[in-house]
DNA sequence: GGGGAAG
DNA sequence: CTTCCCCAACGCCCG
DNA sequence: CGGGCG
């Protein structure tokens, strides 16, 4: 049996098994906190402090333009991340952050932070950790409440960049992600990679969920509930990795070295390591058009999708309207050796 | 974006 | 008080 | 070891 076929009959099978769920699944999720929450800050003042969550918290300029083409302000990225806080959070939660920053907005310079030792408020929560680039011990900020959530979108984080595991247990992602990056692709050969990724986990019984990336490709999260650690998150990413490329490898490639791809979409498995990380969902992007990391139902990943449609402009919109669509991946994690068992009996392992 | 030194 | 300057990642992978 | 990579 070829895998194709073996993916062609499961979905089927599947397709059905979904159909019957649907009328049951389909109930909207509810986010507390997230109906009819006012602006935060009014559109005049430069400077504005407002309590949150107990602590008084001074935002400034925050007339600075930080998508030039779009005319959209910190002060409108402060509202955003503060009407999206309740369904962020849940994604975010005790996660260690990845800073990456542009205090001059999305054309000025921008650089990464990941230590913010001493130099956070002491209400907000750090993770040690030790660098080994200079041998110091340093911290990592740690998103745990809307007021750390603004504090760093304060310090021009445009993108929320997230562990994909807790403080908790720092060593055990909540998820397992399938990035994928076209380069010299179609949009059409990102949908269909995506698609065939979702038949191939369909097939094997592995839940997935889709987002935008907010720039130019897909992202495919799989539940894991820290049930294991990076590494097996990681080789379970290169074995789906290697299974579409394997179907589609005319336009993709899983070389790590940019050279060695020739122009096709890279299946980027390797960001299921410690400390890797992809801009979250719901965040913000800082590319033209202020777009944003957008959960998408499976039945709109398909030709007609446009990375572009889903922004600042529009986001809080659909979520009062869908709700929101990504919970599945907070569920619990997929059985590793039961779902290994059947990659080899269908595949082949 | 923010802190500290210099002017 | 304003202006200037500086600083703000990381670890794996491969040759 | 240095450079590429995201
Ligand atoms: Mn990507
Ligand atoms: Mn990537």
């Amino acid at each position: 049996k070829n895998a194709k076929d073996v993916v062609r009959e499961n979905e089927v099978q599947t397709v059905d098994v979904v159909k019957e769920q649907k009328t049951l699944v389909e109930k909207r999720v509810i986010t507390p906190g997230a109906k009819e929450r006012k602006s935060l800050l009014n559109p005049t003042d430069e400077t504005q402090v407002r309590n949150i969550c107990g602590h008084d918290m001074k935002f400034t300029n925050l007339s600075k333009v930080y998508w030039p083409k779009d005319n959209v302000t910190k002060r409108d990225m402060l509202n955003y991340y503060y009407q999206v806080a309740p369904y962020i959070l849940p994604y975010v939660k005790d996660k260690p952050q990845t800073l990456n920053r542009y205090p001059n907005g999305i054309e000025g310079k921008t650089f990464y932070q990941k230590d913010v030792k001493g130099k956070a408020p002491e209400w907000v929560k750090t993770f040690p950790y030790h660098s080994y680039t200079d041998g110091r011990d340093k911290e990592f900020s740690v998103i745990t409440d809307e007021a750390s959530l603004l504090y760093v979108a304060s310090l021009g984080c445009i993108e929320i960049n997230p562990w994909s595991s807790k403080t908790q247990t720092p060593d055990n992602p909540d998820w397992c992600i399938i990035d994928l990056d076209p380069d010299k692709n179609t949009f059409e050969q990102v949908i269909e990679a995506a698609c065939l990724t979702k038949s191939l986990l369909d097939a094997i019984e592995v839940p997935c969920y889709c987002k935008t990336s907010g720039s130019t490709g897909l992202h495919i999260y799989i539940p894991f509930g820290a049930k294991y650690d990076y590494e097996q998150s990681k080789e379970f990413g290169r074995v789906i990795a290697k299974l579409v490329h394997a179907q589609l490898p005319e336009f993709t490639s899983i070389e790590r070295k940019v050279s060695d791809r020739s122009g096709k979409m890279y299946i980027d498995f390797l960001q299921n390591r410690p400390q890797a990380t992809v801009a979250g969902p719901y965040s913000l992007r800082p590319k033209p058009g202020a777009p944003v990391s957008m959960p998408l139902h499976w039945d709109e990943v398909k030709p007609g999708l446009s990375i572009r449609d889903f922004t600042i402009f529009n986001a809080i919109d659909r979520l009062k309207e869908q709700g929101d669509i990504f919970t599945g991946v907070l569920g619990e994690g997929i059985d590793l050796n039961e779902t290994v068992k059947k990659i080899e009996s269908l595949f082949g392992g």
